[in-house]
DNA sequence: CGCGCAACCTGTCTGC
DNA sequence: TGCAGACAGGTTGCGC
């Protein structure tokens, strides 16, 4: 649900509501979402701190509090982060964790799947280590260029579909932008990753950066439970260009789209636009 | 270390 | 209609 376009959005919309704000009250309603944690001793850690900023990493949402202390959520499949205003009654049985900010508002992590998680991290020298060790380099920014894609993909021999969903090669990508990304390069799903050719490479790297983009700019994409921090859904899923469109004509040559399994997920692809690998042995 | 897959959890859809 | 089974956008841990 949740990839880089749609934590990306809800980052941009709560940066200038909570940052600045004292978090008054802290509370975790399930267990599961900071275990190992003990609930208690979190909501200990956030009560009465200031939010100083929100950041972002990969599809990690990343509250960082005065005394370089850190709130790093993750929404994983059907999390919500939602920005409640004061006074507006809220009654959401899938509600597991909450902060009540000074002046009344609220923010509301609502999970139907209870995956989403959040964890609270000391120091930046604490932080770095915890996501470095998770999360391969940011596909938006400056530094991600083309030969840093190469040397991530260099010897995979993993479907590329499933080279793109390892977080720890590419941070922020997820099954429905991999499927975008590897339709705008024209690469199909199921060739290995390091066999790519320079110049599928390079369409790859620019197909990643269009796909992202253009969930950013469409607030995200809610096939189902994703909404924004404001209970409000994206439109990115308007403006697929293959990702389930099953039986629709491709919109560069029309042929049909179909699906598949790649790395385990529903996987869609022009099979006149994105030609299958060749078959070895 | 690389890779594939089951598991985590709940709701919804599909096929018999 | 009812129900079992598959599937859903993510990540982790385990086995090979």
């Amino acid at each position: 649900m949740p990839e880089l376009p749609e934590v990306e959005t809800i980052r941009r919309q709560l940066a200038p509501r909570v940052a600045g704000t004292v978090i008054e009250d802290a509370e975790v309603l399930d267990p599961l979402w900071c275990s190992p944690a003990d609930p208690a001793a979190v909501e200990a850690q956030l009560r009465g701190r200031r939010i100083e900023a929100i950041g972002r990493r990969g599809k990690y949402l990343i509250l960082a509090l005065e005394g370089e202390r850190f709130l790093v959520m993750h929404l994983r499949m059907t999390g919500n982060l939602l920005w409640i205003a004061r006074d507006d009654a809220v009654n959401n049985p899938y509600l597991r964790f909450r902060l009540a900010l000074e002046g009344g508002d609220s923010l509301q992590f609502v999970d139907l799947r209870r995956f989403g998680t959040g964890v609270v991290v000391d120091g930046r020298e604490s932080l770095d280590p915890y996501l470095d060790s998770r999360l391969g380099p940011e596909p938006l920014d400056q530094s991600f260029t083309p030969d840093v894609l190469r040397s991530q993909a260099a010897g995979r021999k993993a479907p590329v579909k499933a080279f793109l969903l390892a977080q720890d090669r590419i941070a922020g990508v997820g099954n429905i932008y991999a499927d975008e990304a590897l339709f705008r390069a024209r690469i199909h799903p199921l060739k290995p990753a390091g066999r790519l050719r320079r110049d599928q490479i390079e369409r790859l790297h620019q197909g990643i950066r269009e796909a992202l983009e253009a969930g950013i700019e469409s607030f995200g994409a809610s096939i189902d439970r994703y909404r924004d921090s404001n209970g409000a859904r994206g439109s990115m899923q308007d403006r697929f260009l293959i990702h389930r469109r099953e039986g629709k004509p491709c919109p560069r040559c029309g042929a049909t789209i179909v699906k598949i399994r790649a790395a385990g997920r529903g996987t869609y692809l022009c099979p006149r636009c994105q030609r299958a690998p060749a078959r070895s042995a």
